[in-house]
DNA sequence: TGCGTACTTGCGTCATTGTGCAAGTATTGG
DNA sequence: CCAATACTTGCACAATGACGCAAGTACGCA
């Protein structure tokens, strides 16, 4: 059994399936390009969903690591992670330049997957 | 109106949602890990499912631009576009230190998202 | 030409998820 | 203390998607 390399430690499903739906994305592409901390309300009227999608939206970006919430009052306000998430996607950019042919490391035994996976 | 931002650009639903799904993740690991093109049948031994199921999902992997495929005779090889993809992540990861804070470069309006989404 | 291999596609099923509405909770201001 | 603001949560519903099975297609080989 081989151990698990850092593409699949990166290889999240639940940060991808975060990150696809278009109003959830709008909704971090509205918070991403504020560049601050955005409050539920505000972001809102980036897309045309009830307040309460919204809300759930912006739990499910922030269970998916990929925003950060601070309540100050009634006030809800969410941020990106933007270091994490940066990183996230660079350390996958460089697991798959790793994996690439040409600097071969010997991908799996040319029998089949058997070994690889 | 603003005009779309590379952030916008590349915040595609379709390529997360390619990769939000467990089994395409593992099939998609396998394939970078072995480095090279992989006949459907090679890769359908990383999962346990249906042999029509990995067929779909590399199907769809290719379609969202993750994977590039090749017949050869009867057999389909995929092989992982990593040049694409892994200038894609970076991109993005660029797109998103370019909006964080810090390197000001003024969010929006302070009133509210009203402007910049 | 017929058979086996290597997929792909159609179809039905079941689970998940995105959505709006309505009701609930928490906090602030008068 | 009451009302308004700012969310969150429960619920029902429709749409999507993952899956297995069975049938279909495409190709190579004897």
């Amino acid at each position: 059994m081989r151990r698990s390399t850092p593409l699949d430690r990166l290889l999240d499903p639940a940060l991808f399936r975060a990150l696809g739906e278009r109003n959830r994305l709008t909704l971090l592409a509205c918070i991403a390009k504020c560049g601050r901390a955005c409050s539920v309300g505000e972001v809102a009227e980036c897309c045309s969903v009830d307040l309460s999608v919204v809300s759930r939206h912006l739990a499910a970006l922030a269970r998916a690591g990929v925003l950060d919430v601070e309540k100050a009052g009634r006030v809800v306000r969410y941020k990106v992670r933007y270091a994490q998430l940066a990183a996230t996607l660079r350390g996958l950019a460089d697991a798959l330049d790793g994996c690439s042919p040409g600097r071969d490391e010997a991908g799996c035994d040319e029998g089949g997957c058997r070994g690889c996976c």
